[in-house]
DNA sequence: ATATAATAAATTGAGTACAATCAAAGAGAG
DNA sequence: CTCTCTTTGATTGTACTCAATTTATTATAT
């Protein structure tokens, strides 16, 4: 292999990662303007998003769907517990288990989220076609690692 | 619209950022073992790479190409430059300028990061066309946002 | 029944991310 | 030249993110 290309694989633009990593923090960055009334931040969100669709989740559940362990998990619940957003209560069988259920207020507030996600979605310039390609790509990707 | 469709759009399944941001942090987390034994995080590592093409670079120029700003930078730079992997002055011609440059420890380590690539994508289930796509949409989504 | 292993959260510490603010330096208009 | 505006990094404060450890609780194997 010639010299000058050895060190190819270590351009950025050769790196698959990198356009990942940059657009998941830029569009998560196009959130925060449309979160920030709601009072909650991405990775709040996405833990809401979980309970108003179950009503209440395990930490650990709720962990295995968001891919966040609980270190990062508790700090966020029990900051959506200072708002109101949710209750943190232990399983009554189990008492290493934590659930999280959402409050009426927490429910309340899904009316006002909804439009969140077509606001998000007029920032970013893919057309249906190629943000289904991208979705289908990014869950094989996730789901087949390692 | 029926009731039960409302909130559909607020379903974790529904959302292209949140496999984009849980990929992405994913994949990210692949790199640790083997940037482990070049004591380099993954955004130190990003970094380097701009390093190790260029040879230096100043913060701004460093913060567009990676999408990041001196908050973030300015820490990781710090750190790099403690490592004894670059070296930061400033600009004669403008003061405002940090330049970074990479010192021969530095360049020295860039041997050994180019089997970095090939090891994280061993974990990366995905053929060559379909890595393909997934880079093109990634790029389109990053440079096409708002 | 008791010692041991496994599990679920919480805690801790290091390292990002990023908005907001600040200070220094340079550019430009009058 | 001088005042203002802009640019560039650094700093600060808030909020993750994650590996490693700790604590409490439950399950399991003698």
């Amino acid at each position: 292999m010639a010299a000058d290309q050895k060190y190819d694989v270590l351009k950025l633009e050769k790196q698959i990662c990198f356009p990942l990593y940059a657009a998941s923090r830029e569009v998560v960055k196009r959130y925060r303007p449309f979160l920030e009334p709601l009072d909650l931040t991405y990775t709040q969100y996405i833990a809401m998003m979980v309970f108003w669709e179950q009503g209440k989740c395990s930490v650990k559940d709720l962990g295995e769907r968001l891919y966040l362990d609980s270190g990062t998990l508790t700090p966020v619940l029990k900051s959506l517990e200072a708002k109101g957003y949710v209750r943190r209560y232990r399983s009554t069988e189990d008492e290493r288990v934590l659930f999280v259920e959402v409050t009426e207020e927490g429910m309340r507030l899904r009316d006002r989220a909804v439009e969140v996600p077509a606001q998000v979605s007029g920032c970013v310039r893919l057309n249906s076609e190629e943000a289904r390609q991208l979705y289908e790509l990014l869950y094989r990707l996730l789901t087949g690692l390692e």
